[in-house]
DNA sequence: AACTTATGAAACATTTTATGTTACATAAAA
DNA sequence: TTTTATGTAACATAAAATGTTTCATAAGTT
Protein backbone atom coordinates (compact mmCIF):
# COMPACT_ATOMS: atom_id res chain seq x y z
CA UNK A 1 0.00 0.00 0.00
CA UNK A 2 1.52 3.20 -1.15
CA UNK A 3 0.80 6.58 -1.85
CA UNK A 4 1.78 8.13 -5.34
CA UNK A 5 1.74 11.98 -5.27
CA UNK A 6 1.97 14.65 -8.14
CA UNK A 7 3.30 12.92 -11.06
CA UNK A 8 4.71 14.02 -13.98
CA UNK A 9 3.18 11.90 -16.69
CA UNK A 10 4.47 13.50 -19.44
CA UNK A 11 2.68 10.67 -21.56
CA UNK A 12 3.45 10.71 -25.61
CA UNK A 13 0.67 8.90 -26.19
CA UNK A 14 -0.30 9.95 -29.13
CA UNK A 15 3.64 10.79 -30.84
CA UNK A 16 4.20 8.22 -33.49
CA UNK A 17 8.20 8.42 -31.83
CA UNK A 18 7.50 5.85 -28.84
CA UNK A 19 10.01 6.18 -26.32
CA UNK A 20 11.47 3.15 -25.77
CA UNK A 21 10.16 0.76 -23.12
CA UNK A 22 11.89 -0.71 -20.38
CA UNK A 23 14.26 -3.69 -21.40
CA UNK A 24 15.28 -6.82 -20.32
CA UNK A 25 18.69 -6.57 -19.46
CA UNK A 26 19.19 -9.98 -17.48
CA UNK A 27 20.73 -11.64 -19.61
CA UNK A 28 23.38 -9.12 -21.19
CA UNK A 29 24.44 -8.48 -17.71
CA UNK A 30 24.51 -12.10 -17.15
CA UNK A 31 26.99 -12.40 -19.59
CA UNK A 32 29.09 -9.29 -18.86
CA UNK A 33 29.78 -10.27 -15.36
CA UNK A 34 30.01 -14.03 -15.81
CA UNK A 35 32.99 -13.42 -18.15
CA UNK A 36 34.41 -11.60 -15.92
CA UNK A 37 34.10 -14.38 -13.11
CA UNK A 38 35.99 -16.87 -15.36
CA UNK A 39 39.04 -14.93 -14.94
CA UNK A 40 38.62 -14.26 -10.95
CA UNK A 41 40.45 -16.13 -8.07
CA UNK A 42 38.10 -15.77 -5.40
CA UNK A 43 34.28 -15.83 -5.14
CA UNK A 44 32.34 -12.92 -6.29
CA UNK A 45 29.85 -11.46 -3.29
CA UNK A 46 26.48 -10.34 -4.32
CA UNK A 47 27.51 -7.16 -3.29
CA UNK A 48 30.62 -7.06 -5.75
CA UNK A 49 28.76 -7.99 -8.63
CA UNK A 50 26.20 -5.61 -7.50
CA UNK A 51 28.76 -2.57 -7.97
CA UNK A 52 29.91 -3.82 -11.11
CA UNK A 53 26.49 -4.08 -12.81
CA UNK A 54 25.16 -0.89 -10.89
CA UNK A 55 22.57 -2.38 -9.12
CA UNK A 56 22.20 -4.04 -5.97
CA UNK A 57 22.64 -7.55 -4.10
CA UNK A 58 19.38 -8.82 -3.74
CA UNK A 59 18.60 -8.66 -7.49
CA UNK A 60 21.78 -10.12 -8.53
CA UNK A 61 20.92 -13.10 -6.11
CA UNK A 62 17.68 -13.19 -7.28
CA UNK A 63 19.03 -13.33 -11.25
CA UNK A 64 22.20 -15.64 -10.11
CA UNK A 65 19.84 -18.35 -8.67
CA UNK A 66 18.38 -18.98 -12.14
CA UNK A 67 21.65 -19.80 -12.88
CA UNK A 68 22.33 -21.76 -10.06
CA UNK A 69 19.54 -24.20 -10.95
CA UNK A 70 20.74 -24.96 -13.96
CA UNK A 71 24.17 -25.73 -12.64
CA UNK A 72 25.96 -22.43 -14.16
CA UNK A 73 27.24 -20.99 -10.91
CA UNK A 74 27.56 -21.94 -7.46
CA UNK A 75 26.77 -19.99 -4.30
CA UNK A 76 29.04 -20.15 -1.06
CA UNK A 77 27.83 -18.38 2.14
CA UNK A 78 29.73 -16.85 5.03
CA UNK A 79 33.38 -15.61 4.88
CA UNK A 80 34.90 -16.07 2.09
CA UNK A 81 31.50 -17.02 0.02
CA UNK A 82 30.01 -15.86 -2.89
CA UNK A 83 29.59 -16.90 -6.46
CA UNK A 84 31.51 -18.68 -8.70
CA UNK A 85 31.33 -19.96 -11.49
CA UNK A 86 31.05 -24.27 -12.34
CA UNK A 87 31.23 -24.40 -16.00
CA UNK A 88 34.08 -23.60 -18.59
CA UNK A 89 33.00 -20.35 -21.02
CA UNK A 90 33.69 -22.77 -23.73
CA UNK A 91 30.58 -25.06 -22.41
CA UNK A 92 28.24 -22.29 -22.24
CA UNK A 93 26.59 -20.70 -24.57
CA UNK A 94 24.32 -17.59 -24.84
CA UNK A 95 21.21 -19.86 -25.44
CA UNK A 96 21.91 -21.64 -22.40
CA UNK A 97 21.66 -18.41 -19.93
CA UNK A 98 19.30 -17.13 -22.10
CA UNK A 99 17.20 -20.16 -21.29
CA UNK A 100 17.97 -20.54 -17.72
CA UNK A 101 16.80 -17.15 -17.41
CA UNK A 102 13.39 -18.09 -17.94
CA UNK A 103 12.09 -15.74 -20.07
CA UNK A 104 8.71 -16.69 -21.46
CA UNK A 105 8.91 -14.59 -24.88
CA UNK A 106 11.24 -12.28 -26.61
CA UNK A 107 9.11 -9.57 -27.88
CA UNK A 108 6.89 -7.02 -27.32
CA UNK A 109 4.60 -7.83 -29.73
CA UNK A 110 1.11 -9.41 -29.34
CA UNK A 111 -1.87 -11.08 -30.14
CA UNK A 112 -5.36 -10.62 -29.57
CA UNK A 113 -7.56 -13.50 -28.46
CA UNK A 114 -11.17 -11.70 -28.19
CA UNK A 115 -12.83 -13.63 -30.82
CA UNK A 116 -11.01 -16.56 -31.51
CA UNK A 117 -14.49 -17.41 -33.87
CA UNK A 118 -13.47 -14.60 -36.15
CA UNK A 119 -12.07 -16.06 -39.01
CA UNK A 120 -10.35 -12.76 -40.06
CA UNK A 121 -8.59 -12.25 -36.45
CA UNK A 122 -7.76 -16.38 -36.67
CA UNK A 123 -5.42 -15.02 -39.71
CA UNK A 124 -4.25 -11.99 -39.02
CA UNK A 125 -2.63 -13.87 -35.71
CA UNK A 126 -1.72 -16.65 -37.52
CA UNK A 127 0.60 -14.76 -39.79
CA UNK A 128 2.01 -13.13 -37.30
CA UNK A 129 2.52 -15.67 -34.87
CA UNK A 130 4.21 -17.85 -37.84
CA UNK A 131 6.39 -14.51 -38.49
CA UNK A 132 7.31 -13.91 -35.11
CA UNK A 133 8.20 -17.72 -34.51
CA UNK A 134 10.55 -17.91 -37.27
CA UNK A 135 12.19 -14.94 -36.08
CA UNK A 136 12.57 -16.06 -32.81
CA UNK A 137 13.84 -19.61 -33.86
CA UNK A 138 16.37 -17.76 -35.61
CA UNK A 139 17.39 -16.15 -32.82
CA UNK A 140 17.62 -18.93 -30.59
CA UNK A 141 19.55 -20.74 -33.02
CA UNK A 142 22.20 -18.00 -33.43
CA UNK A 143 21.89 -17.20 -29.68
CA UNK A 144 22.91 -21.35 -29.26
CA UNK A 145 26.10 -20.81 -32.14
CA UNK A 146 27.52 -18.74 -29.63
CA UNK A 147 29.55 -19.86 -26.42
CA UNK A 148 30.35 -16.81 -23.42
CA UNK A 149 34.37 -18.48 -24.41
CA UNK A 150 34.05 -16.58 -28.28
CA UNK A 151 33.15 -13.99 -25.87
CA UNK A 152 36.15 -13.39 -23.78
CA UNK A 153 38.29 -13.42 -26.75
CA UNK A 154 36.70 -10.40 -27.95
CA UNK B 1 -2.56 11.03 -7.09
CA UNK B 2 -4.33 7.69 -6.12
CA UNK B 3 -4.08 5.06 -3.48
CA UNK B 4 -3.26 1.85 -4.20
CA UNK B 5 -4.62 -0.21 -1.42
CA UNK B 6 -4.32 -3.67 -0.89
CA UNK B 7 -2.29 -5.20 -3.47
CA UNK B 8 -2.60 -8.91 -4.38
CA UNK B 9 1.19 -8.94 -5.50
CA UNK B 10 2.13 -12.38 -5.73
CA UNK B 11 4.98 -11.70 -7.58
CA UNK B 12 7.17 -14.54 -9.18
CA UNK B 13 9.98 -12.94 -8.51
CA UNK B 14 12.16 -16.05 -8.02
CA UNK B 15 10.43 -18.39 -10.10
CA UNK B 16 11.81 -19.62 -13.78
CA UNK B 17 7.93 -19.66 -15.25
CA UNK B 18 7.87 -16.08 -15.33
CA UNK B 19 4.29 -14.82 -16.16
CA UNK B 20 3.75 -13.09 -19.55
CA UNK B 21 4.54 -9.65 -19.82
CA UNK B 22 2.19 -7.29 -21.53
CA UNK B 23 2.41 -6.84 -25.30
CA UNK B 24 1.54 -4.70 -27.46
CA UNK B 25 -1.61 -6.14 -29.29
CA UNK B 26 -1.91 -3.09 -31.45
CA UNK B 27 -0.68 -4.53 -34.78
CA UNK B 28 -2.81 -7.66 -34.35
CA UNK B 29 -6.10 -5.13 -33.64
CA UNK B 30 -5.30 -2.69 -36.32
CA UNK B 31 -4.90 -5.22 -39.19
CA UNK B 32 -8.43 -7.34 -37.66
CA UNK B 33 -10.32 -4.46 -38.04
CA UNK B 34 -8.76 -2.87 -41.31
CA UNK B 35 -9.63 -5.66 -43.33
CA UNK B 36 -13.16 -5.47 -42.11
CA UNK B 37 -13.33 -1.88 -42.62
CA UNK B 38 -12.50 -3.22 -45.98
CA UNK B 39 -15.85 -5.14 -46.75
CA UNK B 40 -18.01 -2.27 -44.88
CA UNK B 41 -20.14 0.24 -46.95
CA UNK B 42 -20.36 2.90 -44.59
CA UNK B 43 -17.50 4.68 -42.13
CA UNK B 44 -16.52 2.64 -39.10
CA UNK B 45 -16.87 4.87 -36.40
CA UNK B 46 -14.41 4.60 -33.07
CA UNK B 47 -17.20 3.30 -30.85
CA UNK B 48 -18.26 0.87 -33.27
CA UNK B 49 -14.46 -0.29 -33.78
CA UNK B 50 -13.91 0.00 -29.85
CA UNK B 51 -16.98 -2.55 -29.32
CA UNK B 52 -15.50 -5.16 -32.20
CA UNK B 53 -11.84 -4.74 -30.03
CA UNK B 54 -13.12 -5.13 -26.50
CA UNK B 55 -11.95 -1.77 -26.06
CA UNK B 56 -12.62 1.97 -25.87
CA UNK B 57 -13.33 4.75 -28.63
CA UNK B 58 -10.30 7.14 -27.15
CA UNK B 59 -8.18 4.32 -27.54
CA UNK B 60 -9.10 3.45 -31.34
CA UNK B 61 -8.82 7.10 -32.18
CA UNK B 62 -5.31 7.48 -30.98
CA UNK B 63 -4.09 4.53 -32.45
CA UNK B 64 -5.80 4.69 -35.92
CA UNK B 65 -4.69 8.27 -35.75
CA UNK B 66 -1.48 6.92 -36.46
CA UNK B 67 -2.19 5.07 -39.62
CA UNK B 68 -4.17 8.39 -40.61
CA UNK B 69 -0.78 10.01 -40.72
CA UNK B 70 0.56 7.75 -43.60
CA UNK B 71 -2.66 7.87 -45.45
CA UNK B 72 -3.87 4.37 -45.06
CA UNK B 73 -7.25 5.70 -42.97
CA UNK B 74 -9.22 8.99 -42.75
CA UNK B 75 -11.48 10.14 -40.41
CA UNK B 76 -14.85 12.11 -40.65
CA UNK B 77 -16.56 14.13 -37.97
CA UNK B 78 -19.97 14.65 -37.52
CA UNK B 79 -23.29 12.73 -38.55
CA UNK B 80 -22.06 9.25 -40.65
CA UNK B 81 -18.40 10.10 -40.14
CA UNK B 82 -16.14 7.91 -38.83
CA UNK B 83 -12.80 5.87 -39.92
CA UNK B 84 -12.89 4.64 -43.63
CA UNK B 85 -10.08 2.71 -45.45
CA UNK B 86 -8.22 4.89 -47.73
CA UNK B 87 -6.08 1.93 -50.07
CA UNK B 88 -6.98 -0.71 -51.05
CA UNK B 89 -5.66 -4.23 -48.91
CA UNK B 90 -3.72 -5.13 -51.51
CA UNK B 91 -1.15 -2.71 -51.13
CA UNK B 92 -1.08 -2.75 -47.86
CA UNK B 93 1.39 -5.07 -46.12
CA UNK B 94 1.61 -5.98 -42.63
CA UNK B 95 5.07 -3.83 -42.25
CA UNK B 96 3.13 -0.52 -43.59
CA UNK B 97 1.12 -1.18 -40.60
CA UNK B 98 3.73 -2.38 -38.21
CA UNK B 99 5.75 1.44 -38.98
CA UNK B 100 2.83 3.36 -38.82
CA UNK B 101 2.18 2.50 -35.27
CA UNK B 102 5.95 3.40 -34.69
CA UNK B 103 7.39 0.71 -32.47
CA UNK B 104 10.42 1.56 -31.46
CA UNK B 105 11.65 -2.24 -30.67
CA UNK B 106 10.03 -5.25 -30.98
CA UNK B 107 12.26 -6.83 -28.80
CA UNK B 108 11.75 -7.26 -24.70
CA UNK B 109 15.41 -7.72 -24.49
CA UNK B 110 17.69 -5.21 -23.88
CA UNK B 111 21.25 -4.29 -23.68
CA UNK B 112 23.40 -2.67 -20.66
CA UNK B 113 25.24 0.37 -20.78
CA UNK B 114 26.84 0.91 -17.40
CA UNK B 115 30.45 -0.04 -18.56
CA UNK B 116 31.15 2.08 -22.45
CA UNK B 117 34.60 1.56 -21.62
CA UNK B 118 34.80 -2.35 -20.73
CA UNK B 119 35.87 -4.42 -23.83
CA UNK B 120 33.52 -7.28 -22.43
CA UNK B 121 30.31 -5.51 -22.07
CA UNK B 122 30.48 -4.03 -25.69
CA UNK B 123 31.52 -8.08 -26.95
CA UNK B 124 28.55 -8.99 -25.60
CA UNK B 125 26.49 -6.47 -26.44
CA UNK B 126 27.41 -6.65 -29.67
CA UNK B 127 26.88 -10.30 -30.08
CA UNK B 128 23.47 -9.64 -28.93
CA UNK B 129 22.92 -6.77 -30.84
CA UNK B 130 23.43 -8.49 -33.93
CA UNK B 131 21.51 -11.63 -32.93
CA UNK B 132 17.91 -9.14 -32.63
CA UNK B 133 18.82 -7.18 -35.60
CA UNK B 134 18.97 -10.07 -38.01
CA UNK B 135 16.42 -11.82 -35.85
CA UNK B 136 14.69 -8.06 -36.53
CA UNK B 137 15.49 -8.03 -40.40
CA UNK B 138 13.89 -11.54 -40.74
CA UNK B 139 10.34 -10.30 -38.56
CA UNK B 140 10.43 -7.45 -41.13
CA UNK B 141 11.20 -8.90 -44.34
CA UNK B 142 8.44 -10.99 -43.74
CA UNK B 143 5.56 -8.55 -42.77
CA UNK B 144 7.04 -6.69 -46.13
CA UNK B 145 5.80 -9.77 -47.98
CA UNK B 146 2.27 -9.88 -46.73
CA UNK B 147 -0.92 -8.03 -47.98
CA UNK B 148 -3.96 -7.58 -45.84
CA UNK B 149 -5.35 -8.65 -48.92
CA UNK B 150 -3.78 -12.12 -48.52
CA UNK B 151 -4.92 -12.26 -45.11
CA UNK B 152 -8.81 -11.49 -46.32
CA UNK B 153 -8.81 -14.35 -48.54
CA UNK B 154 -7.92 -16.65 -45.31
C1' DA C 1 -30.64 28.10 -35.19
C1' DA C 2 -30.69 24.18 -32.14
C1' DC C 3 -29.67 19.42 -31.76
C1' DT C 4 -27.20 15.30 -32.49
C1' DT C 5 -23.29 12.65 -33.84
C1' DA C 6 -18.60 12.34 -34.65
C1' DT C 7 -13.58 13.09 -34.02
C1' DG C 8 -9.46 15.65 -31.51
C1' DA C 9 -7.04 15.99 -27.65
C1' DA C 10 -5.69 16.81 -22.81
C1' DA C 11 -5.61 15.01 -18.33
C1' DC C 12 -5.92 11.48 -15.26
C1' DA C 13 -6.40 6.38 -13.70
C1' DT C 14 -5.19 1.53 -13.78
C1' DT C 15 -2.49 -2.53 -14.45
C1' DT C 16 1.59 -4.97 -15.27
C1' DT C 17 6.47 -5.58 -15.58
C1' DA C 18 11.24 -4.92 -14.35
C1' DT C 19 13.84 -3.44 -11.03
C1' DG C 20 15.04 -1.61 -6.65
C1' DT C 21 14.93 -1.73 -1.38
C1' DT C 22 14.32 -3.18 3.45
C1' DA C 23 14.41 -6.53 6.83
C1' DC C 24 15.42 -10.65 8.86
C1' DA C 25 16.74 -15.61 8.96
C1' DT C 26 20.52 -18.79 8.30
C1' DA C 27 25.03 -20.64 7.39
C1' DA C 28 29.96 -20.63 7.63
C1' DA C 29 34.46 -18.92 8.50
C1' DA C 30 37.40 -15.96 11.52
C1' DT D 1 30.67 -14.94 19.32
C1' DT D 2 31.36 -11.87 15.78
C1' DT D 3 31.57 -11.00 11.05
C1' DT D 4 30.55 -12.01 6.40
C1' DA D 5 27.76 -14.15 3.15
C1' DT D 6 23.57 -15.94 0.93
C1' DG D 7 18.15 -16.96 1.04
C1' DT D 8 13.89 -15.09 1.01
C1' DA D 9 9.72 -12.50 1.89
C1' DA D 10 7.62 -8.26 1.58
C1' DC D 11 7.25 -3.88 0.01
C1' DA D 12 8.46 0.28 -3.10
C1' DT D 13 9.30 2.58 -7.48
C1' DA D 14 9.24 3.76 -12.31
C1' DA D 15 7.85 3.25 -16.88
C1' DA D 16 4.87 1.47 -20.42
C1' DA D 17 0.38 0.00 -22.37
C1' DT D 18 -4.05 0.66 -21.94
C1' DG D 19 -8.26 2.49 -20.14
C1' DT D 20 -11.33 6.54 -18.77
C1' DT D 21 -13.26 11.18 -18.21
C1' DT D 22 -14.01 15.50 -20.00
C1' DC D 23 -14.52 19.14 -23.03
C1' DA D 24 -13.72 21.40 -27.51
C1' DT D 25 -14.85 21.33 -32.32
C1' DA D 26 -16.73 20.04 -36.69
C1' DA D 27 -20.44 18.51 -39.58
C1' DG D 28 -24.71 16.80 -40.73
C1' DT D 29 -30.04 16.73 -39.21
C1' DT D 30 -34.29 18.66 -37.82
Amino acid sequence: MYLKVSTQNINPQYSTEREKMRKDSRLSRMLHILIHMAQMEQAATSEFIATMLNTNPVVVRRTMACLREKGYVTSVKGHGGGWRLNVALEDITLLDIHNALGESSVFTIGLTDEHTECIIEKAVNREIGDALAASEALLLRRFGEVTLAQLALI
